[in-house]
DNA sequence: GTCTATACGCTGATAGAC
DNA sequence: GTCTATCAGCGTATAGAC
């Protein structure tokens, strides 16, 4: 790993030169979420990356030494993914907090497809990116196995409701009906699903 | 195209090269719906799928004028995909129902995985998967609408629940589950899931 | 029908000049 | 840091001998 940024004695320049390095990578990571979101991650190529920001495919490389070392960036870079940059509001209800969220989400359905697309990719070969949703997978479930367990403590959720089953399923018919949005986007209604879903789950206060 | 096998005079041997050639494309689309599943369309070779048979790539593309072609051969069989071989009983709970083609499907992850993988990957590019995969959804989704329809006129649907977003809802369900179950096997009541959901939204007889 | 040979393109990655 | 040049490999598909 690098030394501490934060070393007191002996900054060379000012740390100006880094800044603009520190920007090109990000537009490097930003037109490869748009290449892995159209192509998926095999059949995206780095040349395509480089020319969408006018660069050389070894320049981009000088950047991220590897294909999978840019992905990994890519996956990455969770913030723009959170709605309106809100900060998560602990009081509010999850019915809502998941509604709002899924209607951010229809706006930027470029996000959508990557994850939709790379989720199933990385179940093949030994994809780099599979250690990351499996991870993702987990902390989710762990997430949402607390919000319902909360829930259930209060007397809110349906009986015979089993908080880890409704956990997996939230996220599994999130993940299932983007899909079908993703082909469909004038048929599928995204957050009305996840909010019956939730109505069915959780008794009215 | 060929000639009409049927015509009357003049059959050299009994159509006997005919069924051999079906063989061997069965095996092709076997040994291909393999390779798909496991490295996904675009990334699996056709070199791959010659190999499994102990076939050249060339002579496979004798059978299978490109790789789209087999794809969607591929694709089209659907036999092995519906639970036991059992006739599809009219009269059986559509719970049970689902949940026995659920319990069933655990026993042929590669079909799992084949759809799974496929249906996300026909999301970029022109992949020449996508018409069969939007065709699908628009198939299920009017099946189950067809199922819910009715018992929502035997006055068995929960009150509130539309048939239109549970056609959608079930189907995605089912689709994220698979994902998470691919990833983590022991974890994942796949079963499980879809049952509680369907007891959420069908009232007992 | 099956093969070898091959055309032709694109891939990620490296070496080294500037 | 950025480039050109290049490597070594794999992809599908075609041509043509047998």
């Amino acid at each position: 790993m690098t030394s501490s940024p934060a070393s007191p004695a002996a900054r060379p320049a000012k740390r100006g030169p880094y800044a603009k390095s520190k920007q090109r990578r990000e537009s490097i990571v930003a037109a490869a979420h748009e290449v892995f979101a159209a192509h998926g991650y095999r059949n995206g190529s780095l040349q395509d990356v480089a020319d969408r920001i006018g660069m050389s495919q070894t320049s981009l490389l000088h950047y991220f030494p590897s294909k999978s070392d840019l992905l990994l960036a890519v996956l990455g870079r969770r913030d723009s993914v959170v709605a309106g940059g809100s900060p998560p509001d602990p009081e509010e209800a999850l019915v809502d907090a998941v509604v709002r969220q899924a209607r951010f989400n229809e706006t930027v359905p470029g996000v959508i497809e990557l994850y939709t697309v790379l989720c199933a990719e990385s179940l093949t070969d030994n994809h780099p990116g599979l250690e990351y949703f499996t991870a993702r997978y987990e902390r989710l479930r762990g997430s949402y196995l607390r919000a319902f367990s909360a829930l259930a403590a209060e007397g809110r959720l349906r009986p015979g409701v089993d908080p880890e089953r409704a956990a997996a399923s939230l996220i599994a018919l999130w993940d299932g009906i983007q899909t079908q949005w993703l082909m469909a986007p004038e048929g599928i209604d995204m957050a009305g699903c996840l909010r019956d879903y939730l109505e069915l789950l959780i008794l009215p206060e």
